[in-house]
DNA sequence: TGGCCATATGGCAATTATGCCATACATATC
DNA sequence: GATATGTATGGCATAATTGCCATATGGCCA
C-alpha cells in the first residue's frame, strides 16, 4: 500500500464508518433505532441473535459515532445519533433499484 | 442467527453494497472514478498497489453495481454509474465531524 | 505467428470479522 | 448481604477479506 500516508488516512477513518454499517444485523438494529430509542434486551428479540452478538454489534455502532447510549436503571437504551442516515439509506436503495432494472433489461423484458 | 428469512434477505443485499463501500482504497476508487472515468493502469498508480489488488477491488465495485466498465482496446475504462453516492459521502462526512465535535467538548475546548 | 501491453483470474498466507459460550459487571429487589 | 435481571466483555473456533505472486486472457503491432 503506497497510497501517501496523509491520503490513506483519510480514506481510512471513512472506510471505519462504512465498515459499521456493512452488515445485515447492523442494518437492521439501525433501522429499528431510527424508529424508536430501543433497549438491549428487545434488540436482541428483534434480531434473533445472542444477546452478547448483539451488544457487540451495538459496540461496533457506538465506536463510530452512529448511535448513542443512555442508562436507565439496569438498562440500556441506544439511539441513533445522526439525522444522515437517510442519505446512507436512499443511497443503496437507488442502487438495488438500479440492478433490479438492469436485470430485467438484459432478461429482455 | 434466527432473523426472519425475509428480512434477513433484505438486509443482507443493502450489506453487500454496503461492504463494497467499507474499505479504503475502494473510497479512494470511487472518487477518483467519480471525478472522471479512468483505466486501470492511472487507477493502480493512484493507489498504488499491486495491479491485481487494484483490479480485484474494482471487481467488487462493478459486482454490486456501483461502477461500470467500457473497454477500449486492451485497456478498460471505469466509471460511476450512479449519482446518489453523494449522499453516501456527505452521511459519512456529518459523522466524522460530529465526532470531532465531540471530542473537542469533551475535551473541553 | 510471435511478442508485447493492459487487464483479469487462481491460489495462497495472513489478517480481520463474526457468533456463541462463559463470565464479569452493575443495578435493583428482597 | 444475597439473588435476580439486564448488559458488557473475554475467549475461542470458524468464516470472510485482503494483497501479493504467478499466470491466464485478450488485443495490438511487427
Amino acid at each position: 500500500m503506497a497510497m501517501k500516508r496523509k491520503t490513506l488516512r483519510h480514506y481510512e477513518s471513512r472506510a471505519e464508518i462504512a465498515k459499521a454499517l456493512a452488515h445485515p444485523t447492523r442494518l437492521l438494529l439501525l433501522d429499528a433505532l431510527q424508529k424508536s430509542e430501543t433497549c438491549v434486551c428487545d434488540l436482541t428479540d428483534l434480531v434473533g441473535a445472542d444477546q452478547s452478538t448483539v451488544s457487540k454489534h451495538l459496540a461496533i455502532l457506538k465506536n463510530v459515532g452512529l448511535i448513542a447510549c443512555r442508562k436507565e436503571g439496569p438498562m440500556s437504551f441506544y439511539r441513533v445519533t445522526c439525522r444522515c442516515l437517510d442519505g446512507f439509506f436512499t443511497c443503496i436503495e437507488t442502487v438495488l433499484k438500479a440492478n433490479l432494472d438492469a436485470q430485467r433489461a438484459a432478461a429482455g423484458v
